[in-house]
DNA sequence: GCAATGGTTGAACAATTATTCAATTATCAC
DNA sequence: GTGATAATTGAATAATTGTTCAACCATTGC
């Protein structure tokens, strides 16, 4: 994803701008990692339908790919990238492993999204 | 990314959970799709730099990218896609484009991810 | 008109990624 | 033990994507 960047511009003669510009400090880049990283999580139709029916309380593997139509392999797939982001988490019951919403702002962060593409 | 899935499961013999997942409703695909796109425009850190250096206020391609280290075209194929996303808006001024927040709780949003990531 | 600067665009390439398939693990019932 | 069900895992494949490079457009100053 992220290339390599050797060839920064020589333009911007106007010296005005580098008055303001240096003076602006970034977070380091594994901040920017780490929260392109949260936010790709949540950049996937499948993930997101997960979480929307994790919403509703929690659910088996089984459930959420037959409410999905997709196979369980590939609803596995994904659990496990929304459990290693702390999206969900899981309890086992029996044969069955029982999937979660982590916690509550995840609801909240979804609904930011739902407003801005429907504004 | 979206592959095609035909193959639904034929498991979850118990009938029970059926009568709960019945129930739930989920909006059409094309709500997940554009809710997974706009969080796939945040899901990149070149992109989430750009909005963190708009936080301080507009600026044209040219400081971007000198700021940022990259080349002036990735800076503009990346503004497009925030553009694109209404996540940014610009004016023309002379010779220079400058960009600015589109609106300001797109602020808001990226906070909440970064609360995520430092829980 | 010309040259120079700021910015955009499209194609190409490398890297990432979502799903499928097959093999595997774990638990339950017998 | 065997057989069946629920779920996970790894490899392979197809699709997507971010940056680079070169060419192009727009505006300014001469």
């Amino acid at each position: 994803m992220e290339h390599k960047h050797d060839t920064a511009p020589v333009c911007c003669e106007h010296e005005t701008h580098h008055e303001i510009i240096d003076r602006i400090s970034l977070p380091d880049d594994e901040h920017f990692f780490d929260l392109a990283e949260f936010f790709s999580v949540m950049g996937d139709s499948t993930r997101i339908k997960i979480l929307y029916l994790l919403f509703e309380g929690e659910m088996c593997v089984c459930d959420i790919s037959e409410k999905l139509g997709m196979s369980m392999s590939a609803i596995s797939h994904q659990l496990r990238v929304l459990k290693n982001s702390r999206l969900v988490k899981y309890r086992k019951q029996g044969k069955s492993v029982i999937y979660s919403l982590h916690d509550d702002h995840i609801k909240t962060i979804i609904n930011m999204g739902v407003e801005h593409i429907e504004e």
